[in-house]
DNA sequence: TGTACATCAGTGAACGCGCGTTCACTGATGTAC
DNA sequence: TGTACATCAGTGAACGCGCGTTCACTGATGTAC
């Protein structure tokens, strides 16, 4: 052979992990295989030995986006940092500047929604995965209504970051991190 | 003159109003112009004699958007429904499954988010509007603190539809609306 | 009231462009002997 | 240790297609006389 097996899956790894950046900053139509390719330093035609499809590509880059999220939850609450803290740094200025790296529901769930199921699905796994990891900063709690505040908590960051990435408004912007910090502080039980 | 001036502002009044539903159907990059024309039973080549390009109609149709959905919530309003009913409204399996005349920001503000600056003003105008219609909802409270709940809440309210929108996952996405009207309603400050 | 004319909203073919995908090819590497 | 061969990840040109936009044209209407 002329590569490794490493050397193909290693390849394909990086290719998953350059389009899960790409597609959070232009969205899953606009950030094209050219693009993603050219991101490597590689050319367009071998793409099509690592993915049978772009639309396999968005799939891996939407798991590994959730996957990468709450693997970055789960080293916060390792670190013993609490729900304040990570709400503090989701609504930080530098998250909402480089959607690239951050959440990818505010990022994509648009685009994810008129996606082929395999997407949906690999956003379906992902979300799962994550609210059930949000879900344990309230240990105490019975775990349905744990989950149930972690997936309206996580909307209302979600949606919130989104707003304040839409608006024309540079004052309205700030204005709406603000707010959304504040309701998420206080509808996660964080004391002022 | 072939035609008077007002059919043909009745003619871009329609090809807005189309469009405006269109753009939350499919997003603005999918919803093409031949699509927007056609949909009026008209052909591509006229769209250039009522905008300058796409972008301007995507423009007009946002504001149009937001416009319309800040009339919907002020109409609510007239009609003494509180905001229990308009929560219970958003999060319907109508509005989720239907996002062709429903909310904006669930349905396009990912895509705003990339487009150019008179389309995120035209955003940020019409979610200025609507904030503070849905803020007056909490007359008694200080009007800085009424207009910054109102954007946490309807934060909450379009991030948690549009994850409902995007799972692939048909219980989940069931879980997803319960689990943003009962945080939008506790929020709110609705009792149980 | 009737007629000739000017207007311009709408038509539909054509444009250049970038997309996802295909394909014949290349050449560095692992393997067989 | 050296050599011939097979493999296949990566190349880059080509494909059909649909996009936003342009443009020469049409013909129903309002206006002038």
């Amino acid at each position: 052979m002329r590569y490794s097996a490493e050397h193909k899956a290693r390849t394909r790894t990086r290719i998953i992990t350059s389009a899960s950046r790409g597609f959070r900053e232009e969205g899953l139509e606009n950030h094209t295989v050219v693009a993603v390719m050219s991101a490597l330093g590689l050319t367009t035609g071998g793409f099509f030995h690592h993915f049978e499809s772009k639309e396999e590509l968005a799939a891996e880059a939407v798991r590994h986006a959730m996957d990468e999220r709450r693997e970055r939850l789960d080293a916060h609450t390792r670190e013993g940092r609490g729900i304040e803290d990570i709400i503090r740094t989701y609504f930080s200025t530098a998250h909402r500047d480089r959607p690239g790296g951050g959440c990818p529901t505010a990022a994509m769930a648009a685009d994810i929604a008129r996606h082929s199921p395999r997407v949906r699905r690999a956003y379906a796994d992902g979300l799962d995965a994550l609210l059930g990891t949000l879900a344990d900063q309230w240990p105490d709690m019975p775990r349905a209504d744990a989950v149930s505040r972690a997936t309206a908590l996580y909307g209302m960051m979600s949606g919130c970051l989104m707003m304040s990435r839409a608006t024309g408004d540079r004052r309205q912007a700030s204005a709406i991190l603000e707010a959304g910090l504040a309701g998420a502080l206080h509808f996660a039980g964080v004391r002022d």
